[in-house]
DNA sequence: CATATTTGATAACGATCATTCTATAATTGA
DNA sequence: TCAATTATAGAATGATCGTTATCAAATATG
């Protein structure tokens, strides 16, 4: 595979796609100008609005680079590999660290952000539609699979949705400067209440 | 009482907070513009100014005018005034309904849109918090009230949290465009998990 | 080397941003 | 009636918004 003619570009996509990422999530999607990202990306803004179309498609870009990147860590970290109590910790572990790791960048991106862009915006309101819904059946795919599938006393689409919902309270509940040991025991009281639906 | 002297005003300060609160509402804090604010309060800039003195504090006191007419019949639905199961299925049904009936102000003003806005903004990070912090303080409270004060197999604290991530999950959830009798099953399984932790 | 192609760097676009200022209208109290 | 006071209406502020255009620099291919 040759090189197609012309100046060779001075930045990598997916360093780009990071730094756009950081943008957008300490500042929000209204609050980021152009100006800054290019900057902070180190693209040139001509070559920007070349490579990614316009400010709200960088930024589902961006969203999928943080699916990708932070997202996927934290669903596989539901296995199955442990019991479904387990797993369900090593999840809600993986979202606290997220959510309070960086100083600037705490919450979700997903969460805090797209959701509030998606006020006024119908694709980004599809676009976090479709990531929510994504979450919400990988675990219902986990909470149903071996090696521990208990009958529940609710659905277990609602306890999927309900751990789900657990999960974006938690991203929220961080963006406001709620650090992890106080995070921890909303965690813990969802995943008791979720085993509590299994006939024992 | 006697008015001072001058040109009398021609708004009246709680429906151009209603309307302040609509905007940011549904277009988020940056994306809301003074022109816009001004013009659909029905009060001219310079008088907004002299009246709120910036757009920070505008949105602050939306905040407060949303807390007082939105959040505080919620709240109320807590009692105490049947049982435990009782009052947070009559919470969250407020919460719900809240957070759906308006196609143009979906989520919560203050889980959406002031969540969004904490990333970049120390104020609206400290006010985040303490709304945040309040809801969880009543619910604690609640969960320890009479008629039915269980003892618990997870921390008061703990529960009163979750519950209120929950809520929040909900909020967030549902500006995605997730309509009631979607959210209604998270609401159940919460209530469930909750009365579970009960030592009957 | 010459040409085509792609990017970098930057100027420029009109629009809109939050905020302030000015001049006029409407009221109270003397 | 005559200041004093307060609000309105709207112009004006400089800055910044997202986006496009321009032109030189750097590469591949002939």
């Amino acid at each position: 595979m040759t090189r197609s003619p012309g100046r060779p570009r001075q930045f990598e996509k997916s360093e780009a796609l990071e730094a756009a990422m950081n943008i957008f999530w300490s500042s929000g999607y209204e609050g980021a100008s152009i100006d800054q990202l290019s900057h902070e990306m180190n693209v040139p803004r001509g070559t920007l609005y070349k490579e990614f179309g316009s400010k709200e498609e960088l930024f589902i870009a961006a969203i999928d680079h943080y699916a990708l990147t932070r997202l996927t860590p934290i669903v596989s970290a539901l296995g199955p590999k442990g019991s479904l109590e387990e797993d369900l910790q090593s999840f809600f572990k993986a979202v606290i660290s997220l959510a309070t790791s960086d100083e600037m960048r705490r919450g979700c991106l997903i969460s805090c952000v797209l959701t509030d862009a998606a006020g006024g915006n119908e694709r980004f309101r599809n676009e976090l539609n479709k990531r929510f819904k994504g979450l919400e059946q990988r675990l219902e795919d986990r909470i149903l699979a071996a090696p521990w599938n208990p009958s529940l006393g609710v659905p277990v689409a609602a306890a999927a949705a309900m751990i789900a919902a657990v999960a974006r309270g938690i991203m929220v509940r961080a963006r406001s400067g709620t650090d992890a040991k106080d995070l921890r025991p909303i965690a813990k009281a969802a995943v008791r209440g979720v085993i509590s639906f299994s006939v024992s």
